[in-house]
DNA sequence: TCGTTTTCTGAACGCACGTTCAAAATTTAA
DNA sequence: TTAAATTTTGAACGTGCGTTCAGAAAACGA
């Protein structure tokens, strides 16, 4: 934390504690996650975090910027290749629940801090639903899609896929891939223009 | 509390108490919700949650009892008295909100009980999803609804609801009628069977 | 090798929490 | 009016929390 280009042991200790965070707050709850616990998991001393990350709100603001910057990496590229708003919105959906399946405790430590009693990270929370509304504008621009209120159905699609870590770590051989067949399919009549 | 029977001021205590844990519950979250401060609101000392309630866990479940109570018996006789399985699930979405701006408070307390820490509540939400599905069976009973999985559309329909107790908090002009329709319309589309 | 810098340890501190309980205040009943 | 029962007070206690920091250990550079 001293030095002002990083050290690998700087670097490898950031990346270990994050990752002990993600888990620790994932399994526990943000409400039981407390700094001896993390460094517990970690095998470390508790001041260790405070010297690689200021405090406590320094840690969880590097698990944020992780998490986002992992999920937004995997995802976004692969929801703008799709050649229809449609086939990028069922992209949207299906993309999420992999990279659920990829890191299963990544998503639901960042529902856990997105959540947690101040909003210091609602701006994630609502930059989340604005690229789902993006997407969907799309779709209405070219005629793909109905006459819906964008918010709404983008704060549904948004509820819809942030439930799901919640169930998967109630029951941890939930088939992700049917899960997100079945929610692009719901989304798929929700979003359509009605023909008649 | 050592009464067999309920004194007048017992009844009225506990009923002030409940309503002030909501209301603190609701308006700090549930991690801010100390006795403390319920007490504060109450105009009261922190003993007497005690011993009114035994303990804390005694008063969160009150609370708990109370606003479920209310929820169902003010939808539940709407839902039911729908000729069609479409109009129920129309209805069920509908009161749902009616509700919320009838008791701006109640519904967002009850769900960050349920989504606390520990598990304690995790039945109230299963019970909750439950209630959805057994409209979702009706519709597709009478034929009115496709094939989908009703897992997932309860799933999605509750989350979608109580993704709203937020919205609401953090803007209290919203109008809930027109959500309301929204969502009816949304999930309306996501439920017919599909016509080609 | 040896001095410097980086990293880690673990005890100490103040704070907020839920619970308890003796004593005081209030209500009830005769 | 008076004695018993109910209700309230508020301080005390133990626990777990995040933070701090002097000193030890390890890594680094010459």
């Amino acid at each position: 934390m001293r030095s002002e280009n990083e050290t690998f042991i700087e670097a490898a200790r950031r990346a270990q504690l994050a990752e002990c965070a993600v888990d620790v707050i994932a399994e526990a709850g943000i409400g039981k996650a407390s700094m001896a616990r993390i460094a517990e998991r970690a095998g470390v001393s508790v001041g260790v975090i405070s010297y690689h990350f200021g405090n406590k709100a320094g840690l969880i603001s590097a698990v944020v910027e992780q998490v986002a910057k992992t999920a937004v990496a995997l995802m976004e590229p692969q929801i703008v290749a799709q050649p229809t708003a449609a086939q990028g919105l069922r992209t949207l959906i299906t993309s999420n629940l992999d990279f659920m399946k990829q890191h299963p405790n990544a998503l639901r430590a960042l529902l856990e801090i997105i959540r947690a009693d101040d909003g210091v990270y609602a701006a994630q929370g609502a930059q989340a639903i604005s690229d789902v509304e993006k997407v969907l504008h799309w779709g209405q621009h070219t005629g793909e899609f109905g006459a819906f209120d964008t918010r709404v159905m983008a704060t549904t699609i948004r509820a819809a896929i942030d439930a799901v870590p919640l169930l998967l770590s109630r029951d941890e051989d939930l088939d992700l891939t049917a899960y997100g067949e079945e929610l692009a399919g719901l989304f798929d009549r929700a979003t359509r223009k009605e023909s008649h």
